[in-house]
DNA sequence: CGAATACATCGATGGGTATCGAACAGTACG
DNA sequence: CGTACTGTTCGATACCCATCGATGTATTCG
């Protein structure tokens, strides 16, 4: 299920730029932070997952996540709604996004 | 049980570090070889892993792959034989070397 | 000792990327 | 309509990184 042009469909997920996207500190914060939530706004899960970046920088970062095939993008009103592409994930890299959710905080802070 | 100061101690790994390492294509090429075939010398590993690099550029990748903490380097006479830290991996970030290691080949590939 | 093997390191280069502020575009609302 | 809100895009900057050839170092072997 093809969402619009700007998300990759399942088939074409590859895991090296599935890894570069989630190697980033902000990037895995989001993510996680998305896991807690279910789904957010950016304002809403800029603040959830504690991130004090610029709109552009977070615009950025969401970006290359759905570029890559990790989120998904849902326009409502004036506001897009992210969301973890779970199904997908797991079809294609079984285990990977649960590893990387479960993760000990100690193994991600610097 | 560290192996000398060029080796990170377990509780050193982090999970960007190590997904950024994993990102690149050549080196997800090694640590899938080395699954393979347990341990191997850098010539070897190269010859397995059907990589057409640099003696120069093996030997970064493999400076990043053992400086994140996903691979250990012991000496053994002119030769320095690679493997898995699959242990310290799989006690940090559990699930995630099998998540690597069982991805369908058709998702690495571009 | 001398030659060959196995890797590491250095310096250079080109391409990628994280970051920001400023400017822009769409929606909501009074 | 005009203001506020939400988010993207653009241009610039600084930094990181993958790659290579050349050089250096240690080990093995004859």
């Amino acid at each position: 299920m093809l969402i619009d042009e700007t998300h990759p469909v399942t088939a074409d997920l590859r895991l090296p730029k599935v890894l570069a996207a989630l190697a980033d500190p902000a990037r895995l914060l989001m993510v996680r932070a998305l896991n807690r939530v279910g789904e957010s706004s950016c304002t809403r899960l800029q603040q959830t997952a504690g991130l004090t970046i610029s709109r552009s920088t977070f615009s950025h970062h969401q970006r290359v996540l759905r570029e890559s095939g990790v989120i998904q993008v849902r326009v409502s009103g004036s506001q897009r709604i992210l969301s973890l592409r779970r199904d997908d994930l797991d079809a294609c890299f079984p285990g990977l996004l649960n590893a990387v959710l479960h993760t000990a905080s100690k193994f991600i802070e610097t």
